[in-house]
DNA sequence: CGAACTAGTTGATACGATTCAGGCACTCGG
DNA sequence: CCGAGTGCCTGAATCGTATCAACTAGTTCG
């Protein structure tokens, strides 16, 4: 197969010289309408296609946005992702997805080969509170937006206020009549994780419970298989000593718990009641459709990605901006006595919204 | 911030000139080892990070993959993604994953800008049977991988035998004494899906089963929602008519239709045994864990990335390589009656291996 | 009629890394 | 002492696009 075609091979054919063939790709309007048709008809025959590598070394930034995220196997940031790719396109950008799997060292890999490609800007959930890294990519001019994650006044992020979820959850639970409740989550290391234990401590706390009545199940990580051995551990307990709730630090735990329960003939939400984290679709498709936290995942990455654009191409007005997003409870009935007889097709689960804290930028 | 040292800037702190830090950077072991530490001195002094752009334009093709999936959202490709991305990194390369979510009008859009990237190669799940953009971009040099589609001896594929996991899927029911079967699926024209039924059809029939034991119940999409609907559809049946077993043309219908069943009592396998497909994580997490066929998804972007990389690099030397990997029948509760006690742990279930029809390229 | 404008077009230049023919200094065998 | 060989380094040329000062040919206006 010939070389791919370049501006000069179009230039040469339309009988126009380079620049005015690169006047049509970019600012069609300066060239007369008879030219324009010429160099497009040239463009046409000779199947030309602009090189991005060029465009990029020309502009110096490339038009690629990069999201760094915790775990790809997780539908809450696939469907995050999807929200910053639709932000993403609008803007003529594009995203390309880095799943660093928990671990630093991919973190970094992925932010060389980001800072190689000079990304247009980074949104990245980081694996730990501090990375040398990413303070060194902002020294060096690559924009970064934390997601999932607050930050301070020196950079701009998008979160979700994981302490006041926490007590969303708690909360619901205790008002179920709950006084046994098992928080399951971990690593504590992960910020989300050890907010939404913060959360439900202080409420258990508020509401005048003895202090035992919330206790850790501590997880090696965020997946069902390792909620599926906390819930072995729940199932191994005597009735008399086994909470009565569970409050999982995510979707993921909660199936992997819930499949235990149901494995052992322990009944949910009789034996045993189960809220979960995200509200990712398999939390509503479970076979007892799971009680958890929604975040607002595809709302979180278009507002990541929009606060970056802002930040790139407003440079001189841009602000740092650090909006926060509300929780919201979704009941279902792993914590609710199961109604028999339903309207068919009624996915709809009740909802109780709380007062929002932070909206999105009004843009 | 000043603008992003380049080779230049090293070359002069370094007092060398600019070809020579092009050699420590591309043939280290060509340089003396005095003038080489000078080199990289000056490269950490300065900060200086590689333009992948510039390197790219030389070389006339970029390092990045373009992998084009059907559904982010279904955990299939992810785990794919995840294959391909492990022998895309042995090999130097990234990879930038696309939904095309069924979309033609996604995937040509993502076609046309990998092409303008030079992408090194693009892997493929074409939405549709034809699609004259692919042979558009191989006629233009850009290597194509079929994934999960076969194809004809002018390219690359790999592909899983999804008739002989249709047949895999029927036996399977068979045996367990079901005489009325359902397929859920659709719609026909996803090559999958039509080979899944086309192979339960062949094995009913085969069984000498009367021609209505193999009912259909098309569905407009492969996903959760999809499969409470089908689900609908069969609790409304009265008993007499009702399929004894269901076979979901992937797992996330299964799931929807176990979710419906349990919703309306219905008991699962008694009432109605579940069969799905591609036995992703959530599969075995399931309230009722799932039957299902397993397709050995990270493998298969595993020889789906090498065939590329081979294709690329070995231009040559390379022939065109139809990988079909098999099917793998995984049985669990959603089929088999429900053993009360089992060893604590064993998440592990019986596995029905058929014969391999062609395995992975040897090397 | 000439100055002042406009619309349309030109072509040299820059972006930053890589490559490669060539050059320099030194060693070794004959 | 010469020619060949080797190790190390140089710097001009190159990839394809975008930009911009400069130019041409018309048009308008005083």
């Amino acid at each position: 197969m010939a070389d791919a075609a370049s501006v000069i091979d179009v230039a040469r054919l339309a009988g126009v010289s380079l620049g005015t063939v690169s006047n049509v790709l970019n600012r069609p309007q300066r060239v007369a309408p008879a030219t324009r048709d010429r160099v497009l008809r040239a463009i046409e025959e000779l199947g030309f296609v602009r090189n991005e590598a060029a465009r990029q070394l020309r502009a110096g930034r490339s038009r690629t946005i990069g999201l760094v995220v915790l775990d790809v196997g997780n539908p809450f940031f696939t469907d995050l992702a999807a929200g910053v790719e639709s932000a993403a396109e609008g803007a003529g950008l594009s995203v390309i997805l880095c799943n660093s799997a928990d671990s630093t060292a991919r973190e970094d890999h992925y932010l060389s080969l980001l800072q190689e490609l000079r990304a247009y800007g980074i949104l990245i959930t980081p694996v730990s509170g501090k990375n040398g890294r990413i303070e060194e990519l902002r020294d060096h001019g690559t924009h970064v937006v934390f997601v999932d994650r607050g930050s301070t006044k020196r950079q701009c992020s998008v979160s979700v206020d994981d302490v006041a979820g926490g007590e969303l959850a708690a909360g619901h639970l205790i008002e179920q009549g709950h006084q046994r409740i098992a928080f399951v989550g971990g690593p504590l290391s992960v910020n989300q994780v050890a907010d939404r234990l913060a959360g439900a401590r202080a409420t258990v706390r508020a509401a005048g419970l003895p202090k035992g009545a919330l206790s850790l199940i501590r997880t090696p990580g965020l997946n069902v298989a390792a909620g599926r051995r906390a819930g072995e551990q729940i199932a191994d307990m005597t009735a008399r000593v086994r909470p009565t709730a569970v409050f999982c630090a995510n979707d993921l735990l909660a199936l992997g718990v819930l499949q235990e329960m149901t494995r052992r003939n322990l009944h949910v939400p009789g034996d045993v009641a189960i809220l979960g984290y995200d509200d990712i679709d398999f939390a509503a498709a479970a076979a007892v459709p799971l009680t958890s936290i929604r975040q607002p995942r595809a709302q979180l990455g278009q507002a990541a990605a929009e606060l970056l654009i802002d930040e790139v191409s407003a440079a001189e007005t841009h602000q740092h901006r650090q909006v926060v997003f509300e929780a919201e409870l979704v009941v279902r009935e792993s914590t609710t006595p199961r109604r028999l007889i339903k309207p068919a097709g009624s996915g709809e689960p009740v909802r109780h919204t709380t007062r929002r804290l932070a909206g999105l930028p009004s843009r």
